[in-house]
DNA sequence: CGAGATGTTCGGCT
DNA sequence: AAGCCGAACATCTC
């Protein structure tokens, strides 16, 4: 499910054990989302420290602990944040679960695809540190993003925005949005892109992350009503524009729906 | 029962 | 040699 502006909405779904200490760690230990982590080094770091604050970037959260404990989690594919009561009863998929005196934060995961990260140190650890910067940010130019594509030329337009070190934080359904609102072709080259088209992928990608942060990221409300998300993953599959029926098809390795008429 | 799912990574090929 | 593609990862759902 997730991508940037749901990874934004599970983050603060933690909120509710901010400032309060963790008094026992329960975790599924070999399973592939702690791959590279001594789990029972987490364990034994994060019981007593308090929760003090979180951050998403891209796709991944940074949870900050007392004593400069950083966890970061990703949700892959099917990664969730719940919160339980304190006396919750872990299930197959509950693979993290950090207690406290009032309420358990879940870290749920069937397919586990999604990964942990542990760090201690006072310094930001290299997977939080070292991300490219966010699509809304200032730094995300239209001079960076016009090099990318340059560089780029033989990749279909698609699988192009699917790149996390360029586009950080989008994934297939905003990559969809993204294309169909600057009404181009998801299997266009990079190399053939106008200049138009280049500022108009620039311009629908931070517009469509924002809004998508202050809906889906906020409160989990719906984006606005003639989105392409809408036909796209709930309804029959019409163009919000013409009610053409879209057109489905594998690209850059991901099932892509584009309409045939209003993208070119 | 088989196919596909809002993600990343690795190995192999050009 | 960078860049591109498909497969693999593990499990559930339609």
């Amino acid at each position: 499910m997730p991508e940037l502006a749901e990874v934004e909405y599970y983050r603060k779904e933690w909120d509710a054990g901010l400032r309060k200490k963790i008094t026992a760690v329960e975790l599924h230990a070999g399973k592939r989302i702690f791959r590279g982590v001594d789990t029972k080094r987490l364990a034994a770091t994060l019981k007593g420290a308090a929760y003090t604050g979180s951050e998403a970037r891209a796709k991944l959260m940074c949870f900050r602990f007392s004593g400069g404990v950083w966890l970061g989690v990703h949700l892959g594919m099917s990664g969730e944040l719940r919160v339980e009561a304190k006396d919750f009863e872990p299930g197959r998929h509950d693979h993290l679960v950090l207690r406290q005196s009032a309420r358990s934060l879940v870290f749920s995961d069937p397919r586990q695809f999604g990964r942990v990260h542990f760090h201690e140190g006072r310094a930001e650890p290299e997977w939080w540190a070292k991300l490219p910067p966010a699509v809304t940010s200032p730094e995300f130019t239209l001079e960076r993003m016009s090099a990318f594509l340059k560089r780029r030329a033989r990749l279909a337009v698609k699988a192009a925005l699917l790149v996390q070190t360029a586009f950080p934080g989008v994934g297939n359904w905003m990559a969809d949005e993204i294309l169909w609102q600057a009404r181009i072709d998801p299997r266009a080259l990079c190399g053939k892109l106008s200049r138009k088209q280049i500022a108009a992928i620039w311009e629908k990608a931070r517009e469509i992350c924002q809004v998508s942060l202050d809906t889906i990221g906020k409160d989990y409300s719906d984006p606005p009503e003639d989105w392409l998300i809408h036909q796209r993953w709930t309804n029959k599959g019409l163009c919000p524009r013409d009610g053409l029926q879209l057109k489905t098809a594998t690209i850059g390795g991901r099932t892509t729906r584009w309409c045939a008429r209003c993208q070119r």
